[in-house]
Formats: structure tokens, sequence, C-alpha cells
RNA sequence: GGCGGCGUAGCUCAAUUGGUUAGAGCAUGUGGCUCAUAUCCACAGGGUUGGGGGUUCGAGUCCCUCCGCCGCCA
């Protein structure tokens, strides 16, 4: 018997939870889901992470204490977890005192053991990075890169953990045990491991940093983000004092994005070295979800609510597509036109219509009840193998975490029983009369679908439960119910319910303007009258004033002369600044209903080509008076 | 600059240790069915496997080199 400790990293309150955090914490869930099915005992931890200094400046910046900031933002988290269904069985936040006390524990023991000492370091400070810079983080002027500010020099005595003294150790230990996957992030670490590892700085003095736990041989500091963060590993389960702690941690998977994966392939395991603490079982390493080839960031604007996506299209939907689309380890691209394809394609046709057509006809053609399995025939059995060798390769590729392969391979066993039910033809049986026969058929697509049901439970929990029930399956799903095609009790009620996964139609206004070789192919296909084009009136336009729309990173306030005069808002503040504006002759859409674009009215389009290097106004190639019309 | 990853059909991805004619899904086209959510089934078109060179009886796979994208480190 298998005993798991899942675990997703804690996040942090610095910012609300998006469609990554997401993705992470339902990838645990369904992996918790799954050996839960399989009879496996589990303990799934998520949480927050809650102190530093991001904490403290925005809390002060809210005119908020860091405790109201942190307790408002984590039970976002929560709350989000719980609309999705997530299964954990412990929530936990770094400010729980607690955990306090165990940081604190570990602390005076490394401390006690020579493991963490009192160091003088001095070097270039930047206050907005409130970190110190090396010579090669600074830009020819001297000055921080983000913050094109002049770092000052300061001299501080810091707490240091040594990291170096176990790389030899973590080094050999990664290369004969198989503990992170994809393994191609195991290379990248080996190759963070082939140089000398600096010491981990680990505390900041209360002076600049109050929002921490203190350190316990020392009133004058707290320490800093990673003792802190990792070591909610170890309280959840009860460290030190509850020796129940040791089954759980030998069971230990921490699932991760990528972006964390130094802190934990290099400075956890070293940290748990250092504390006598066995190494943990796995490390698994998942990509971004990129939204138009870039990361989701704060500053692009592109960050994607989970929650919204979900209240729109279903959150079993989501589950499914997050699971489907992404290659475990690498990046994906989310949008929303694959989100939707996959739920048509995959779940309303595929999947959707095989449970429906069955379930019309088991209700109106078998009195809704679950019907005598006859006796096999050879199309019969050589349905149900393909749909056991499906099962199997599901929950092979499901425990190799390649879940993407696990419902790809279960698919296969989806569209053969469409195959199938064509062939066997169940409807013509019937007017045949031959009832026995249709019975068969129908009993064979019946355990199929339950089979399906139970596999996917993990991944779409609320509608497999629907759907067992429907069937009525209404015991605990185990895996040996998969696997048996006699797991339903014949007479036994079936209701046809409503379509579980309904088609959704692409909302028009969100279709994304084709580009690049896309858009040649559709052009040939959409062509339009002329008179749609002669319906707008463009016109050359001379820019008066031009200014940034307050709290907003690319829109651009513009006065124009076109002749008479106008505002119009334009998203290209990342491409020109606005003095570079002013003067120039620039071509308007002049006949625009005008919009509120963040609360400033805009009268009209300007023109712009892009592509990826950047973006170009359309300017009169010679001089033109304001207001001339472009035909 | 060092290291790593990726590059295969229009798109997303497959192809044990090198081994028949490079496969699926989506999209496209044609035909069929009518139980079903305009769904399903069948067939078809679509590829110089980023370029070049090498090893081999045989290379998407191994080696070298160049190009492009991404990441980590400095």
């Amino acid at each position: 018997m298998g005993r798991y400790f899942l675990t997703t990293p804690i996040y942090y309150v610095n910012a609300y939870p998006h469609l990554g955090h997401a993705y992470t914490t339902i990838v645990v869930d369904t992996v918790a889901r799954f050996h839960r099915v399989l009879g496996h005992e589990v303990f799934f931890l998520t949480g927050t992470d809650e102190h530093g200094d991001k904490i403290q400046k925005t809390a002060k910046d809210r005119g908020i204490t860091p405790q109201q900031l942190t307790d408002e933002v984590s039970a976002a988290f929560k709350k989000a977890w719980e609309f999705f269904g997530i299964s954990f069985n412990y929530f936990i936040r770094t400010t729980y005192p607690q955990h306090k006390k165990v940081v604190q524990y570990v602390l005076q023991k490394l401390y006690e053991k020579g493991e963490i000492y009192l160091d003088e370091y001095e070097g270039l400070y930047c206050v907005g990075c409130e970190r110190f810079l090396t010579n090669k983080e600074l830009d020819e002027n001297g000055c921080c890169r983000d913050h094109k500010t002049k770092p000052v020099y300061i001299k501080e005595k810091n707490y240091f953990f040594n990291l170096e003294k176990y790389r030899g150790w973590l080094k050999d230990y990664l290369i004969k045990n198989d503990v992170i996957y994809p393994e191609f992030y195991r290379e990248e670490v080996l190759n963070m491991l082939e140089e000398e590892l600096p010491p981990l700085c680990i505390s900041r003095p209360k002076k600049r940093l109050s929002w921490g736990i203190e350190l316990p041989f020392d009133k004058d500091y707290v320490t800093y983000v990673w003792f802190d963060a990792l070591i909610n590993y170890l309280t959840a389960i009860g460290y030190p004092e509850n020796p129940e702690w040791e089954k759980w941690w030998a069971g230990a998977h921490h699932f991760i994005a990528k972006d964390i994966l130094k802190p934990h392939a290099v400075y956890w395991p070293i940290m748990l070295k250092a504390m006598e603490v066995p190494m943990y079982k796995k490390l698994l390493v998942h990509g971004y979800w990129l939204v138009d080839k870039l990361k989701m960031s704060k500053s692009i604007g592109n960050i994607v609510d989970p929650v919204e996506l979900a209240k729109r299209f279903g959150k079993d939907q989501l589950r499914y597509f997050l699971l489907r689309e992404m290659a475990f380890g690498y990046d994906s691209e989310f949008s929303l036109e694959a989100f939707i394809t996959r739920i048509n394609s995959d779940l309303a046709n595929d999947y959707g219509n095989l449970i429906y057509r069955t379930l019309t006809l088991v209700t109106k053609q078998m009195k809704g009840k679950v019907p005598h399995l006859g006796k096999l025939q050879s199309e019969d059995k050589e349905l149900l193998a393909s749909v056991k060798e499906a099962l199997e390769t599901y929950a092979s590729e499901f425990k190799a975490f390649q879940f993407h392969r696990a419902l790809e391979s279960l698919w296969n066993g989806i569209r053969k029983c469409n195959v199938y039910i064509d062939r066997a033809a169940p409807w013509q049986a019937i007017k045949n009369g031959d009832l026995e026969r249709a019975g068969t058929v129908l009993r064979i697509l019946l355990e199929c679908i339950k089979s399906f049901a139970i596999a996917l439970s993990p991944v779409m929990p609320d509608s497999s439960k629907a759907l067992l029930s429907y069937i009525g399956f209404t015991k605990e799903p185990s895996w040996e119910d998969a696997l048996s095609f006699e797991a339903l009790k014949e007479g036994e009620k079936v209701e046809r319910g409503k379509p579980l996964f309904p088609r959704v139609e692409m909302p028009s206004e969100e279709k994304k303007p084709e580009n690049g070789k896309k858009e040649g192919k559709k052009e040939e296909k959409k062509c339009y009258p002329i008179e749609e084009f002669t319906k707008w009136e463009f016109r050359i336009a001379e820019v008066i004033s031009a200014e940034k729309v307050k709290g907003t990173d690319r829109l651009l306030k513009l006065k124009i002369r076109c002749p008479e005069e106008r505002q119009i808002v334009s998203g290209i503040a990342e491409y020109y600044k606005p003095e570079e504006l002013i003067g120039k002759k620039i071509v308007v859409v002049t006949n625009l209903k005008p919009a509120k674009i963040r609360g400033v009215v805009s009268e009209g389009m300007l023109l712009a080509a892009h592509d990826e290097n950047g973006l170009t106004l359309i300017v009169p190639e010679k001089d033109i008076t304001p207001g001339a019309k472009v035909k």
C-alpha cells in the first residue's frame, strides 16, 4: 500500500491566484484523487507564504497591517481552491504559531551544529530590488538594470547557511536517485552543482524587515524566505514532535513550477541533510502557461483568472483542459480557442455524445434499467480489450505524470466506443426486434462509460460523480471497478440527465485577429464587398498633444486635429513616447462610435502596423492638411 | 559568455536501446449513418523531420557545425 505526501508550493500572498497557481494545485489534486481511487493513503498539503518585505511594503501602501493583508489574500487562495473542489487535507500558513515554532526549532538546531554563522557582508544594495547586486548585474552607469537607480554601499552583518559543505553529497545523491522529474530538470540541477555554491544569506536585520520569523539566537534578525517557506512541508506533517511525520515524509512529492527549481532542488535537500532529515522522494517540475507566447505577468496585463474561466466554461472543463493540453514539464500556450476546441471536440463530441446517445437508448428502449449482459460476440470482446488497454495505459501514464498522454490514451478508448456503437447499431437491432442483442451492446457501453467515469474522476470529479449516479453506480469508485466490465447491477435505474458537457460557442468579441499564415488562409475564404470598406471614414490627423493615461502601461491619450479637434485613446505607449508624437500626422478612423477606455473618452482609432519587432504608425508620405480623407 | 532544453503536417503533440511506407488529434475536403449535444463513422489531401555535413547496410533518433526560440547560471 502506497502512502503519498503531496504538496503544492505555498503561494506568496503578494498576488491573487492566477492560472499558474491553479494549474499546480489542480495537478496535485488530480494526483491525490487518483491515488485515493487506487486505494493509497494520501496527505495533500497546500497553503500560503506570508512573510517578507513585499508584504510589509504592500500592507504599508494600503494602510493596513501585514497580518490583515495576509489574512485577506490567504483567504482568497483558500476560497479559490474550495471553489475548484481541491481536496487538500491541510492548508498551511507561514504565519501560524506552530510553523514559527518549527522554523525556530530548525534554525536553533542548525545554529548549534554550526551550519549557520554570522558574517559581515558588504556590497551594493538596490533599494528597489531589496537585495545586494553583484557588479555584473549593474549597467554601464553602475545602476540597477531594473530600477535604473544607483545602488547604495552597505556593510551589514547577516547570518549565512553553508551550502557548499553538502554540494558533493547532493550531486552524488541526484545521480544515484531518480528524484527530479522530468529528467532534463535533473540535468539542469546537476549543472548548477558543477560550481561552488556561495553561502545562502538567511537573515534580514529587523531594522530593514520586521515582518518575519525572529531568529531564536538573535533577536535583532528575522529569517528570510527559504528557511521560512520550505520548512512548511515539515510543519504540516507534525515535524519534529509528532512521530507520524516520518511515515508521510517517506512519500513526499513536491510539485512546483520551474521558477523555484533551485530552492527546491538545491537549498532544500541541503537544508534537510544539515537537519539530518532524509531526502524527500520526488520533485515534479512543470512549465509555464504562456499567453501569446509570453509568460503571464502583471506588467504585460495578460494574467488569466482561472475562477472566471471556470465560472464561464465549467470547473471540470478547465481541469480537463489544463491536464490534457500541457505536456508536464514543458511550457504550454493558453488560449481561449484551444480551450473551447477541447471542450467541444473532446468533451462534447467524443465523450459527452457517447454518453448521451447511450443513455438515450437505455432510457427509451431499455425502460431506463441496466440491461442484461448476454453472450459476447467477437466485436464485443475486441472493444472490451481495447478499452481495457486504454485504461491500463491511462494508469501507467498517469503514474509517470504524463497526464496529457494518459488522457489521450483514454480518448482512444472513448473513440473505440463510438466506432463500436456505429458498427453494432443497437437501434437497428431494436428495429429488428432483437432486444437481447441491443441490451448486451448497451450494457457493454454502460460498463465502458462507468470505467471512463471512474478513471476520469480524479480529473473531473463533479461530472464523474453525476455520471456514475446516472447509471446507477453509487458506491465509492475503485480502480477494480474501472477494470471490471461487470461492475454495474442489472436492473439498476438509469437516467439520462442533461448533457454533462454542452458545446460552447467562441464569443465573437474575443476572437483574436488572425495573424501570420493563418490570415492568408482566412482571407481567401472571407471576402467582403467594397461597400463594407467604404463605410469607414479615414482621415489625416495632426497630433496636438499626448499624455499617458494614468494607471495604465499601454494607453496614451491624444488630442488631434482632423480638422476639428478630437480626443482619442490608443494602446501604443510601449512603442511611442508622448513627446515624440506631437506634430505627427497620422491616419485615424473618424466615424467610430465613441468609446470609454479606462474612463477616458476616445473618439476614433489611429492606424498602426505591428509585428513581433514592434509597432509603427501609418503616416502620409508627403505633407498634407489635417482632415484630408484617406481612400 | 557557460550550460541545458526545444525545433517533426496549417496548429498541438507521438515515434522502445538507430530498423519496414515518420504517426495521432484538431483544422480542411469527400462520402456514409440517423441512436445522439449539427453530433458519430469511413476515406482522402497535407512532411526535404530548422539548414548543411559525417558515422552506419540503415538516422527524426548518434556525432560535428550553423540558424532560430526559450530557460538557468554568471
